[in-house]
DNA sequence: TGACTATATTCGTTAAACCGGATATATGAA
DNA sequence: TTCATATATCCGGTTTAACGAATATAGTCA
């Protein structure tokens, strides 16, 4: 019962619980459409996908600089039934949207060159960002 | 979504995940139930299940000088799947099934007077049960 | 090559969780 | 009243988790 209870661990992080939610949203993420959408520092989004990861619930691809996270297809069926239930609970909350509404404004922005990462760095992007939505 | 990452928190412990699963077993125990079961201490069973208690989950019954404690109606229906689908998915486990049989022996030693409680106290009892296991 | 950058990891610190032992509380019995 | 007892809570100490800043790593591009 002891790996029951580390489940239920990695579940009891906010900031993982939004990572999950996003994911299951959108098929692919890399670690700085995480950092804007949470609007949380690079060590933060890095670590708690690393636990995302070793956990067996996300995997993650490398594309050059970027790393794409995605959820994992997962074989346990408990698990997935318990993953698909948290699913349905968040779609439910008014901050889970509201969340998903900010990384869309996020990923637009960064699509359509509105954000100019030539000469900048993503982080100092995603600081703009940010204080845009003060 | 802190309140979502609360809850799970209250899941992820061991003890706390073995106590739900007796209360699912049977309508109502008394602490010592619980740590003799559990083979835990005293201090340990009272702190876990205060737990429980705030986070809405149990709820408890003086009746001289035991509490018994037994699982609350829950109102959130989605707390209530999740409850449930825990309770299916521990129902597989081999160790949940001997520790609801331990539980079971217990409940028979002390109700048969097997284990004397007078001149002796109960967790004396209880630390005789645990070596008798071994 | 060397400058730049997205991500991973390390480091030191802070906060939270958990523990057993001791104590406090309240009930029951003599 | 006084003693015994089941449970709750307090007290230190230990472990675990989380954090931001700094650094390491690895890829891109001039």
């Amino acid at each position: 019962m002891k790996e029951t209870a580390r489940f239920y661990r990695v579940l009891s992080d906010e900031a993982r619980l939004k990572m999950l939610w996003l994911l299951f949203n959108h098929r692919e993420l890399c670690v700085c459409d995480i950092m804007a959408a949470l609007e949380i520092t690079q060590s933060k989004a890095s670590r708690h996908l690393a636990v995302l990861r070793n956990a067996g619930l996300a995997s993650d691809r490398r594309e050059g600089l970027w790393s794409y996270y995605s959820l994992r297809p997962i074989e346990d069926p408990d698990i997935e039934a318990q993953l698909k239930l948290l699913r349905a609970s968040l779609s439910k909350r008014s901050d889970a949207r509201q969340l998903l509404k900010k990384l869309k404004a996020w990923l637009k922005a960064k699509k359509s060159g509105e954000i100019c990462l030539k000469g900048g760095s993503l982080i100092r992007a995603i600081q703009n960002a940010k204080s845009d939505s003060v």
